[in-house]
Formats: C-alpha cells, structure tokens, sequence
DNA sequence: GTCTATAGTTTGATAGAC
DNA sequence: GTCTATCAAACTATAGAC
C-alpha cells in the first residue's frame, strides 16, 4: 500500500478512537513504520493531515450516499442504507465516525478542519432532507414533522446512537437507539 | 471562589469545547490565576482532575434529573425539563455536555474516567427508561417502542442534537432535532 | 496553599545526507 | 521518499522554600 494512504489510514483510525488531539507522528511513526520525520513530507504540517484525512472521509461519504439514493427504489431502502453505514462505522462500540469523533473536539481543530466539518454535516442534511422529501411522495415513511427537521433528527439520533453504544463498549445501545427508527422503514403490513 | 472549585470549572468547560487532550495545567493556571506547579496541590495527576470533572457532572446532573423526577406530575413534564437541560448545556452550538465531549475521546482518558462515564450512561438510561414506564402509565407520551430502546434512542437524541448544532454553531439544529420529540410532549388537542 | 525552579518526556517541525 | 540528527516549545510532574 502507498505510503500516503498508510498514514491516512493510520490517522483516522487514531481520531476515531482517541481524538484529533489525541494522536501525535510518534504515534503514526510506530504504526506505519517510518520515521517521524518522513511522515513531514506528505503533510507538512498536523494541520494539512487533519485537513487530509476530513476531505477523504467527506468524500467518501457523500460519495456512497449518492450512490445509495441512486441504487434505492423508496426513500425507506435509502435510510436502510444510511443506517448500515453507520452500524457498521461503529465496530461493536470501538469507534466512532470521524465527523463524531472531530465534532466534539471541534476547537482544537485546524480552521480548515472546522470549515470542512461544517460544509459536511451541511451535506448530509442536505441529502437526509432530499430523502425526506421523496419519503413524502413515495409514502415509504411517514413523516412526523418537516423533511429539514426529520433530516436533522435522523442525523442526530445515528450520531447520538454511535456516542452511546461506544460508551458501553457494545452495538447494543446503537440497536436500541434506532429500533423506533428501523421499525418506521419496514414494509407496512397491510 | 475556592481555587479547586474554579480549577474544576475551568477543565469542564476546557473539556466542553477542546476535548481532555485539548486543554492543559498551562491552559488552567492563566484561566485560574495561579501557577502551573500549585494546580498539582489540587489534583496531584491530570487523571484525578478528569475523576473529580467527571464525578462533579455525573452528582450534579444525576441530582438534577431525581429532582425532576419527584417535581413532575406526569412524564412529559420530565421529559421537558431533560430537553431544557440538555438545550442549556448547548450554549447556542458553543459546548457540548461533558459526557458527549469526554465520550468522543474516550480511549484516551484515564480508566477510572472511562468507567465513570459508562457508569453515568447506564445511570441515565434507567432514569430514561423509568420516565418512559411512567409515560406508559400515565399516558402523557405515547411510546413507539419499548421503554429501554426509546431511553437508548432519547439519550441519543439528546446527545447527538448536541454535535449536529456544534458543527454548525448555533442553537438552530438542536431544536430542529428534537422538534418531532418535542411535539410528543405537548398536551394532546382534544 | 502558592511560589520558584527544574526534571524528564513528548510534541510538531526543520536541515541536510543518502 | 526515507533517513539521522536536532530543535524549540510544550507537556505532566516533583522538590523544596516561604
């Protein structure tokens, strides 16, 4: 695998675990396996790093939920979709996304970072709040209040879900919390 | 003041807004006014300054929500305190509570911290999970799934409003997440 | 209880050889 | 692109005077 890749890797998993401000290029040295040195020369700075590894993430992301509003015939296949996507970032309660993760330590972020932070919760809303709109024609879900605010509390409650299970130590709590949620986008029995 | 209470608030609110990697006895002393070596009188280890943090939060907010409890006439009444609680703790997309900030980073606190914070979960689920028993009683909030998941799912809620209304800085997302729960609380139309 | 002084480590970062 | 060597600054923490 390319050096550079290694070192993204290497880092997010750090953030997501431990925090932006709880890694350092000791720690990325040790688990990439080069120098401390060396990792200056694909990010400068810790700043270009974070910016780095945020843009990568986002990318991603947004990347595979266009992919899933595509690939889904009914607003509920894509909000199951979206709730597999953040099941599965959990790892059984080890991890959180990197938008969690970076969110709750948002000022002592790089200001880029934060810019970033900002445009890709923005974009999430933006794509729940499409799915919302398209649940209200295609009657898939019922609504209980505007798609902006269904966006936003959809957004919180698989943020939310992710903090809780990892404060256990278990998916568990992450089931839990979304169950209500779940049991909204099964096929109504008629 | 007494210093160790003004020490106290300073690492919370450090902790609210930087995460425990964010903030140090350097960040402390110009916040407190005394020196970096005196803060070790008061909490010989950062760790013990993250314990004593964290059992302050978890005894003050524990203590609020048993006095909700016992003030409250129904159990939409409790639920509308703990949402005013948590909106509160918001500073309008300033801060986060300290279970969400001290749980994003959670693999690098101190493990008697790590431990306290899952305890202060378990604890806020079962005062959840008894409101929502309560609300199946006396019918003031109608359940949509069982006591302990709609706990799980408020707590996330709660939690995750938190970091969505962060990311953008303003109060606005918390209460466009919670508006569908909210509106749960309000005294039915007859 | 607060101070000065300082130890020992880790941090992010740079210079220059290979 | 990775290395050795090194830096200045920041970190947590301790000793001992007042």
């Amino acid at each position: 695998m390319d050096t550079r890749t290694a070192l993204l890797d290497s880092a997010e998993l750090a953030s997501r675990t431990r925090g932006y401000d709880g890694f350092s290029y000791a720690d990325l040295s040790r688990d990439v396996g080069i120098r401390k040195a060396s990792i200056h020369h694909h990010f400068p700075k810790k700043a270009d790093l974070a910016e780095a590894v945020l843009a990568r993430y986002s990318d991603a992301v947004l990347t595979r939920l266009a992919d899933i509003a595509k690939a889904s015939s009914t607003a509920a296949d894509a909000f199951k979709a979206y709730l597999t996507l953040y099941r599965e970032a959990l790892d059984d309660g080890r991890m959180l996304c990197l938008c969690v993760a970076f969110g709750a330590g948002r000022d002592s972020l790089p200001t880029a970072a934060q810019n970033q932070l900002t445009a890709f919760h923005a974009d999430s809303i933006a794509w729940l709040t499409r799915q919302f709109e398209c649940a209200a024609r295609d009657k898939s879900v019922s609504l209980s209040g505007s798609p902006r605010d269904e966006a936003a509390a959809c957004l919180a409650l698989m943020e939310g879900a992710q903090l809780v299970a990892r404060a256990s130590g278990s998916a568990a709590p992450f089931d839990q919390a979304t169950a209500a949620f779940g049991a909204r986008l099964a096929p109504t029995v008629q």
